[in-house]
RNA sequence: GCGCCUGUAGCUCAGGGGAUAGAGCAGCGGACUUCUAAUCCGUUAGUCGCAGGUUCGAAUCCUGCCAGGCGUACCA
């Protein structure tokens, strides 16, 4: 809680001759809750008064001795640390009334004052199946999405589509040669992709397939009717079929900006690459060498004429800027294509925009086989459909199994099932590959998104059971907090603000989701050894109060993943 | 070849300069007439890939090596 640090650093900053904020900085949180709830490290000061640390620490005992704050009751040397106790009763008080107060909004800040920042993620690949390698973006996207809301930034979704390029081509020429229209009528995404593998097969054998997919892009790219007939249907039907799928996970985008979007700036970004002079015709295409600076060379335009997608993507850069002038800007993207940001970002550096600075690339491990990677291309893929659906049809019955009369049985399996495969995504280190394991992705015990949900559901029930006369506001009764796991689940409680600011600016959502798993912890820990409803009034009270807020951070830091938490599961 | 990422308990992973390296799973042993046992308590388990270096202090920073993944001019 950042009132209690403020306090310890005016204690500490004038008996060591820095600066408060400085002190502040320095505050850790000791590894055994029994020295003590913050600790001021002597480190520091040892070359500047050329003393160890243990005798500063005690140097700084002594002057303390006998001191308290509001927040803080005692402030301990030991070893190398000064260790302040926090007094229970008022920092447990005043954190229950923050959450109390704020509801919903406990957690957010307005370190963003309103700013736009764009984030790009999900962004499928037209006429491919939605395969669960696509969830990482999908998800780790917009958790930061509601993450950056909820510092107080205007978040900004664009879904990326990947519906421009050669693989158009490689459609067109497999659905001229072999497509059935009432077979793509039926299933389209399903069947485009079928044709899609056809086509690898058979190019593998023929390649002058592959020119003839090249050409059919060419066409495309220079507006040909057929091309482009062909093009419409087939974004048209992908799009039907994600849509349900993004309802599902309850996703939107401000904007569905497709690479097919930028088709009319490709031109003057090309001018303006050669008005800067970094450009030059290499074999026939159009080149930026990035040697002088360690990157491979960047080719714009083929020498068919044909664009790549960097050529988009710097338009879409150049667009984003001019469109939102955001302060950052995200491209959540897996990180096999960090070479391609670096050059990106390189370009648009070498064109003089100095906003390139505010763009991140936040890079994703993939999802793998025990046996080797998933390939669209062999058809060698799990859908995230199946996933999602197998992981609600294991919670239904579990549910069935361990809560048959429960009212909303659906709305729960969604949610835990759902909550399964998001959390399973967002719990670890993004850049870590995944090993695609059904076993694990049903697994709800342990540290799960149920095991939360799960905390969330028995806090509900308990509050079901009191009585919402129970739920008022009382300053004497609040202070009542004296039980271990009580005043351990207090400070748990009090980080949420904190660890929603480093999950977004490290843009890591698995710090929160880590964090939420402690308060689920730590609230069950009470549960079993701090009764509610059978405690005498006072205590009763004051329990319902703390498993009132401990509530309210599990509801919004799941929010903030995009799990929902039910009331009873 | 070169570049980027990863390497911590049997397995999956936290911790990313500071106090004794932690969880979950699996295993073993306990706790449901008591607020939902999708839970809790106890227990077993580690040359933090290897070798040097920087530092009062290194799992954490630097260098080299090893292993795996990814990328490396007409795919995205």
């Amino acid at each position: 809680m950042q009132k209690l640090k403020e306090e310890i650093g005016q204690a500490i900053a004038p008996l060591v001759g820095l600066e408060s904020t400085k002190v502040i900085d320095l505050l850790e949180i000791p590894p055994d809750p029994t020295y003590g709830d913050l600790a001021f490290p002597c480190y520091n000061l040892a070359k500047i008064r050329k003393q160890p640390p243990p005798v500063i620490a005690k140097d700084l005992g002594s002057k303390l001795a006998g001191q308290e704050g509001y927040y803080w009751e005692k402030a301990v040397p030991k070893g190398p640390y000064i260790n302040f106790h926090i007094n229970p009763r008022t920092y447990g008080r005043e954190l229950i009334r923050q959450v109390w107060e704020e509801e919903q909004d406990y957690g957010k800040t307005n370190l963003g004052n309103g700013d736009n920042v764009t984030i790009d993620y999900s962004s499928p690949n037209i006429a491919k199946p939605f395969g669960v390698g696509h969830i990482r973006s999908t998800v780790i996207g917009h958790s930061l999405y509601l993450l950056y809301k909820a510092l107080g930034y205007n978040s900004i979704g664009i879904n990326h589509l990947g519906d421009w390029g050669t693989q158009f081509g490689k459609l067109i020429v497999a659905f001229k040669r072999w497509g059935e229209e009432s077979r793509l009528e039926e299933d389209p995404v399903d069947y485009l992709y079928q044709l899609y593998v056809q086509f690898h097969h058979q190019a593998e054998e023929d390649p002058s397939l592959d020119d003839e997919a090249r050409s059919w892009f060419q066409r495309l790219e220079n507006g040909d009717e057929t091309a482009v007939s062909y093009w419409k249907r087939f974004r048209q039907l992908s799009l039907e079929t994600y849509a349900s799928i993004y309802g599902l996970l309850g996703i939107q985008f401000e904007y569905y900006h497709g690479e097919s979007h930028y088709n009319q700036m490709l031109d003057r970004v090309i001018n303006i690459v050669k008005e800067k002079g970094i450009a030059n015709e290499s074999e026939g295409a159009l080149m930026i060498d990035l040697e002088p600076y360690g990157l491979p060379p960047v080719m714009l335009r083929k020498k068919d004429g044909a664009t790549l997608y960097i050529t988009r993507d710097l338009a879409a850069a150049i667009y984003r800027y001019e469109t939102f002038n955001f302060a950052r800007s995200l491209y959540v993207v897996g990180a096999e294509q960090t070479l391609h940001f670096q050059q990106l970002f390189k370009v648009l550096e070498l064109l003089g925009f100095e906003w390139v600075s505010n763009c991140v690339h936040v890079p994703f491990g993939m999802i793998r086989f025990k046996e080797g990677r998933m390939s669209t291309r062999a058809g060698k893929i799990i859908l995230l459909e199946e996933v999602l659906q197998r992981a609600v049809e294991m919670a239904r019955e579990i549910i069935e199994q361990k809560n048959p009369d429960l009212e909303d049985k659906e709305g729960a399996a969604k949610a835990v099932g759902l909550g399964a495969v998001r959390f399973g995504d967002l719990s670890n280190d993004r850049v870590k590959n995944i090993e695609f394991d059904w076993e694990k992705v049903l697994d709800f015990s342990g540290e799960t998104a149920a095991y939360i949900q799960y905390a969330h559901a028995r806090i509900c029930s308990i509050i079901r059971k009191a009585g919402s006369d129970f739920l008022t506001w009382d300053d004497d009764v609040v202070s009542r907090l004296e039980k271990e796991e009580e005043i351990t689940l207090v400070k748990t409680l009090a980080l949420l603000p904190e660890k929603v600011i480093d999950s977004a600016e490290s843009y890591r959502p698995s710090v929160l989701a880590r964090y939420l798993i402690d308060v689920a912890r730590e609230f069950n820990r009470f549960y079993h050894n701090c009764p509610v409803l059978g405690s005498e009034p006072e205590i009763k009270h004051c329990r319902l109060l703390l498993i009132n807020s401990t509530r309210q951070v599990i509801a919004n830091g799941l929010g903030l993943l995009g799990i929902t938490a039910p009331e009873e599961m």
